[in-house]
RNA sequence: GGCCCCAUAGCUCAGUUGGAUAGAGCAACAGACUUCUAAUCUGUAGGUCCGAGGUUCGAAUCCUCGUGGGGUCGCCA
């Protein structure tokens, strides 16, 4: 198995810090910030001098003096107080390279104990049609999907589909009121009920924005349809009934939304499942002195003595009866702990749930409603703006839908494709299909590229744009890349041994070299964008070496035989990040 | 009011956990095409890292106090 090439490093420089009768962990190796004076460099001796209480140079020096002896330099170099700067001999390298491009993860699975890792993502609504809120849930909740799956974890999504609380008992007195001749809302009526949904997925959009609008003006309705989500959850069979239908059209519409965005569920579950759970978990939780009755509503305190900020108790059961989505978030954990006993759960939402999260968290804790060394994480993220820097709403102020943002996406990307007079390129199917990848790869890498917790400006024209740090730039490395393998095959010109002849064949093997802790670190912190930084790179060294270095006119057979196997290789690594990231690529464009 | 997040080039953003001269991309300017796709590449210019203290040999990064923006603070999700 390979180590990452700066792992080996700092293993090496390490080994030469302890033989100094100092800690090991100072010979951590990094990237240099100045190319100019190398490839990588190690700051240990300014640390390691401080806890020693020696002198950082005299440290360098030491160090420089053991790694030359080890032949893997090509130069090495002491700078200012203690800085060590290397350049590697190019041996090193193509011996590193060469072996990562042997395995399917470049060496990085490796490194990994696999561990079983429960995603939440994507979240949607019964009756709400998903909207920009749910974009970067998606998004960012597939992309940390992939990436655990290319570690060798076993990842499970589920999108937890919000499918229980009040809204369901609005929605259900809303329908009654326009379509009181149903069967759903005779009490004595046990079903059977008719197989065909009494209202279609459009008219349920409808239908949600009425009632909440009623319930604000009108505490009778409000107040009744408080009492029919209690009598849903308790089971009465015609709201149950309505409710599935509610569901299934729900589902089916949300469907159509995650295949755009290329976001996969191992379980379709939603809160309303947790409902069988729930009363034996009250009872525990009641039996076990952890939750109490406040003010006719059953709570669990969660604050600490040592809390900075003042959390307040999570609610189980509401004075009414019903419960609230901490309560199915809670049992969800419980479930997720009989059913998988997973090593890590990843909620992939909002930022602003965060006090949410911190509560059911504790609630899990307290209650020990999971392994006491699983890990609970909520990966929250920042929101979507329009060019004004607030949330994105639509010309009259409405809610943006995520498919209109998704199809404008792909217009705005087959304009710019029509105008690089791709229409006469392609026929009508490809041309689209091309359009699609490049508007779904635009909005993903802009997403994506962006620090997670902060919030992003969205500008379709700027993320379209093939220059710069876009999507499509990404993809068009690697069309290139793919149509010169094509033109390769054509000719009957085969890759061999990768040597090295010009500078940029060696910044694009750093480059290649560098995916290991990439996407160790990405996924240490849940962070897309790091994978985002990487693939730029790497793309930008392929740009430049395709500048600087021939390959199939390249006269030397040798050196064209290598170039065109660095091409093989930075392509499936280009693709490789590219597929973590979400994004497909187009055999042509 | 308490707490959380954010503030870096004209604009949009990175910044590898405390290291050298703070980096990209757009936009601007100057170059490179009888192309393995120029949808590319090379270069120039652009900074009070919100402010003030502090810790340190060394701070965009850590601590304190402010300023500005966003969010949140028990029966919605």
């Amino acid at each position: 198995m390979t180590a990452s090439l700066l792992s080996q490093l700092s293993a090496r420089v390490g080994q030469v810090f302890a033989d100094c009768e100092l800690d090991p962990k100072f010979g951590k190796v990094v990237l240099s910030q100045r190319r100019e004076l190398g490839q990588f460099q190690c700051n240990g001796a300014l640390a390691a001098a401080k806890s020693a209480k020696r002198n950082p140079r005299e440290i360098a020096e030491l160090v420089v003096a053991a790694l030359e002896k080890t032949g893997l330099f090509q130069e090495l170099s002491l700078a200012g107080p203690g800085f060590i700067n290397m350049k590697l001999a190019d041996d090193f390298l193509l011996d590193h390279v060469n072996a990562i491009s042997k395995d399917e993860t470049f060496g990085i699975r490796g490194e990994c104990t696999p561990e079983k890792v429960i995603l939440d993502f994507g979240g949607p609504n019964v009756a709400k049609a998903m909207h920009v809120g749910h974009l970067r849930a998606t998004i960012i909740g597939e992309s940390l999907r992939r990436l655990h799956e290319f570690l060798g974890n076993e990842a499970i999504s589920d999108v937890h589909f919000g499918d229980w609380g009040l809204p369901m008992g609005l929605l259900i007195k809303e329908i009654e009121l326009q379509q009181p001749e149903l069967p759903y809302f005779d009490t004595a009526n046990e079903g059977p009920f008719p197989s065909e949904s009494p209202v279609t997925v459009d008219e349920l959009q409808e239908l949600y924005p009425a009632a909440s609008a009623r319930s604000k003006e009108d505490p009778e309705f409000l107040e009744a349809a408080r009492q029919a989500t209690f009598e849903l959850q308790n089971g009465r069979a015609g709201y149950r009934a309505l409710w599935q239908h509610m569901l299934n059209v729900s589902i089916a519409e949300t469907k159509i939304d995650f295949d755009l965005l290329g976001a996969h569920f191992t379980e379709w579950k939603g809160e309303a499942d947790t409902n069988d759970h729930i009363p034996g978990m009250l009872k525990r939780f009641a039996d076990e002195g952890l939750s109490e009755l406040s003010d006719g509503a059953v709570v669990v305190r969660v604050a600490e003595d040592a809390d900075k900020k003042e959390i307040p108790p999570l609610i189980l059961q509401k004075s009414d009866g019903a419960v609230m989505y901490g309560t199915t978030d809670l049992a969800t954990i419980e479930q997720r702990q009989i059913a998988h006993d997973p090593d890590k759960i990843l909620y992939v939402v909002d930022a602003r749930q965060s006090l949410h999260f911190e509560q059911v968290f504790r609630a899990a804790r307290k209650g020990s409603s999971l392994d006491a060394d699983a890990v609970l994480e909520h990966v929250g993220f920042g929101t979507v703006n329009g060019k004004d820097g607030k949330p994105l709403k639509t010309r009259d102020g409405g809610v943006v839908r995520l498919r209109a943002l998704i199809e404008d996406a792909i217009g705005e990307a087959r304009k710019v494709v029509e105008e690089a007079g791709m229409a006469d390129r392609f026929d009508a199917g490809e041309l689209s299909d091309i359009a699609t990848k490049v508007g779904i790869a635009a909005i993903k890498f802009a997403d994506l590229s962006n620090q997670r917790m902060s919030n992003y400006v969205f500008d379709l024209e700027r993320f379209t744009k093939f220059e710069g740090k876009t999507g499509p730039y990404q993809m068009y490395a690697a069309v290139r890349i793919k149509s010169m393998l094509r033109k390769a095959a054509d000719q009957n010109i085969t890759s061999g041994d990768l040597v090295i002849t010009e500078e940029a064949e060696r910044n694009l093997m750093l480059a290649l070299s560098q995916l290991s802790e990439a996407v160790l670190s990405a996924a240490e912190k849940s962070a897309p964008n790091i994978l985002c930084d990487h693939v730029y790179a790497l793309t930008q060294e392929f740009n430049a070496f395709y500048h600087d270095c021939q390959v199939l006119g390249e006269t030397d057979e040798k050196v064209r035989a290598s170039r065109l196997r660095l091409c093989e290789i930075t392509l499936r690594q280009i693709e490789a990040v590219l597929h973590l990231l979400g994004i497909a690529v187009p055999e042509r464009m």
